[in-house]
Order: structure tokens, then C-alpha cells, then sequence
DNA sequence: TTTTCAGTGTAACAATTATCACCGTGCATA
DNA sequence: TATGCACGGTGATAATTGTTACACTGAAAA
């Protein structure tokens, strides 16, 4: 069930929210799917009103290095920096459930930057999210070991889908931490062995101790 | 000797560098200086005159761990997020020679987003740079082992001073790398011995072969 | 001149991570 | 039921990086 644009974008004034619904389409996009990949030119913007959408980076064997993830209410500001500079993307995007966006053409972005001060501000507040994003992610690989790593993302992705379920393959998570499967289900193992998860095929249950505080 | 500020940054309107040179105030701040602090909330944004910022993460130990560099004729992506909702900085900012910036109140930024187009393009451009360097470095980080990020580095240290020779001790290239003085040592020697370097004391010399393309 | 010290070289060893090889399990489907 | 195959467990070994320890050198300071 899909939320209204006004609450998704609450911040946003209604002239500007009048706007969008006039002028954006909506689509459509059923798990799995690419929808920007490395290289490709960015002609739109877009709004996340459902589903997920995984930004990442692919090394050298294809593998999906995660960045971070697009939810409902956010906005990507990668097609943001670059659609206005009819720039290459160089990152990709795949959606992770069936997904509904609300797809901007690029022109408009300016014209509301300068109307619409709660645009300029919800544009700004996006950048600076990513950026965190980023810097956090640059610590991670920076200064973290692959445990430490491990057990970060275990949490994120608990908090993320809201369950202390991980409905993941050990390659999977390997892939999305530029690691190989064997050293993620050692690693495992070991937080299986102090307690802090249990372990199935294709799930991992972290523990309530260990669980993302709300 | 300081360019004008009209060359440095051409991209910009008359009538907005009018109000730049009316309203900036600019500073001149000694090699070494830190600028900005982890933790610390900004309140004016500043574009480079003369002179390198340089823009990194401390680590535990209170290694200088390298993001990027600013020049002249750039700004500080980081201040323009963070000023303009109050944010406290995640990076810190020092000064790498003798430098000169223009300091802007944040208000200004607001209203000149509204009132010039070329400022609006200049904030987007900034972000957009700033974004991709990240994205460089995550590379690094993530994929490359450290000869490889370590060739790089001198690569673009090169190029950013415009020489092939960098003057810099191993254990100062080691905390940028956020790696140990042995381990650059070693690589180093081995770089000499392929005759990508030769080493000296406080200065590393890259041959012609591999010095960075203009 | 002598002393001091930052900078560098290097060996030995430890820790972390990657790679290879192989096996067992359970689910899906032929 | 039989079979294929994705998934996971695990040992052995290699590669990379970090750590400890100590020696040497050259330049600056006393």
C-alpha cells in the first residue's frame, strides 16, 4: 500500500507538492531490475514512494559493492548531481523489492530550485544524508575489520527491513562487503559460537542482545 | 601572489562576484592550521583563494587520513551541507601551505541560490566533485591493496603540486594511507627497485615514466 | 665537535583475509 | 524417486598487511 506523496514528502509546501503530482510520472518496477548503470547518462531525477532501491558500485568481477539504500520518502542524489550536468553515472542502482518511483525530468529541478524554497532545502538535505552515507561507508572499509564490518552490516540490514531476520546467502553479504563467501561464513560462525546469531539456510537471526536498537 | 577573484572563479556572474567581494570577508591563515573539527558546527562556508586545504578523517590514534585536497577556485563542499542546517562537521580541514579563503555567512548561500543562477550551478558542480572524489576514494579503499593506493597517492600528489618530486616523510604518507611507516617503507623500496622511484631523505622522486599525465 | 633525534631500512613474527579443494545437506524439478 | 545444484562447513595454504625490535644515517642543535 502505497503512502500519499504529501505525508512521504511532508516538508515540502503544497504548491510544490500540487506540482510533482502534476508534472512527475510514476513508475513502475518490479524487483531485481537495474535502473541506472555505470556510465549510463541520467536524464531524471527521482522520488522513492514504495519499495527499495540499492545503490552500488560493481568491481572488477561484477560483484555489487553496497553504497547504501534508497527508501521511500528519500530521493537519489546521484541523478540530482549529475542529471544537471548531463553527467555519466558511476554508480548503479537495482531495486530490491518491487518499487515505485516518481520520476522528475531534470528541468524541472531548477526552475523549483529557485520557486520553491522547501525544494532547495529537501535537494540540500538529500546531499548532505548521501554524503554522511558515504563518509560512514569510507570508515567502514577505512579503519573496520571484516568483523566489525560484518556485524554493521547485519544491523543496518536488520534495521532496514525492520526484522531481526536476514534473509541473505552468506555470497550475497560477501559480495556486498567486496569479500569472499568462505571468510563471511567463518566469520559466522564464530558470532554464531559467542551467541550473537543463529544460523540457517538463507537466514541469519540476530539475536535480540545484538538487535539494532529502534 | 592571489588571482583575482574574478579569474578564479569566471564561472560566476558580475553582479554575484560584486556581491561576493562586498559581503566575503577574506582570511589569511597560516601552513598548518586547522580549520575545522570533528564535532564542531559550522557557520559560514569559505571558497579558496591561494594556497591547499586539506580535507581528512582522524582516526583513533589521531591519524590525518587523506579524503581530498582544496584548491583555489574551489569551496567546501562539506561547509555548503552543513552550514546550511547547523550540522556538525563530520571531517576536519588544515591548511597545507599558507592560505587565503573568502569566508561567506550562510545566509548569503539561501538567497544567492534563489537570486543567481551561476551560483546555484557553482553549489551543484561543488557537490558533484566533491561527491565523485569520495567515490574515488572508496574505490581505493575497498578494492585496491595498498601498492596500488600508495601509487596512486603519489601520483596525485604529483600532480596536485605539479612536481615529481614529494617531499614527505613515510610515516606522514602512512597516516594518510591509514596504513604503518614499515609497510610504506617496504613498498616504497620495492617501487625503487622496479625504478618507479628513487627515495631520499623527506623526498620521494617519481621517475618520468609513471610521474601522472598533464 | 659532539650529541640528539627524526627518518629510514629490514628481519622476524603475528594477524587478517583470500584462495583452493572438497564434502555434506536439503530443496526443487525432471 | 532420482538428480542436479545452490548453499554452507571446514581444513590447508598463500598473500597481504600490521607489529615489534633494532640498527644505521644525516642533519640540526648544543
Amino acid at each position: 500500500m502505497i503512502q500519499p506523496i504529501h505525508k512521504l514528502f511532508s516538508q515540502l509546501e503544497p504548491a510544490l507538492l500540487e506540482q510533482i503530482e502534476k508534472q512527475g510520472s510514476i513508475k513502475e518496477i518490479p524487483a531485481g531490475e537495474i535502473l541506472m548503470r555505470t556510465g549510463q547518462y541520467v536524464k531524471s531525477t527521482m522520488l522513492v514512494l514504495e519499495g527499495m532501491i540499492k545503490i552500488f558500485r560493481e568491481n572488477e568481477d561484477g560483484n555489487e559493492f553496497l553504497m547504501y539504500y534508497l527508501q521511500p520518502g528519500e530521493a537519489c542524489a546521484i541523478t540530482m548531481v549529475c542529471a544537471s550536468k548531463m553527467e555519466a553515472s558511476k554508480v548503479m542502482a537495482k531495486t530490491m523489492e518491487n518499487t515505485t518511483v516518481l520520476m522528475l525530468p531534470i528541468q524541472l529541478m531548477d526552475e523549483w530550485m529557485s520557486k520553491y524554497k522547501s525544494w532547495y532545502y529537501f535537494v540540500l538535505e538529500t546531499y548532505r544524508n548521501r554524503f554522511e552515507e558515504l563518509l560512514v561507508l569510507i570508515d567502514q572499509v577505512a579503519f573496520r575489520n571484516m568483523d566489525e564490518r560484518l556485524m554493521f552490516y547485519l544491523q543496518r540490514h536488520a534495521a532496514i527491513n525492520n526484522s531481526n531476520s536476514i534473509q541473505l546467502s552468506h555470497q550475497q553479504i560477501a559480495d556486498e562487503l567486496n569479500s569472499s563467501r568462505e571468510v563471511i561464513s567463518r566469520l559466522l560462525k564464530k558470532m554464531e559460537q559467542r551467541n550473537i546469531v543463529s544460523l540457517h539456510r538463507n537466514a541469519i537471526e540476530l539475536k535480540e542482545d545484538f538487535a539494532p536498537t529502534k
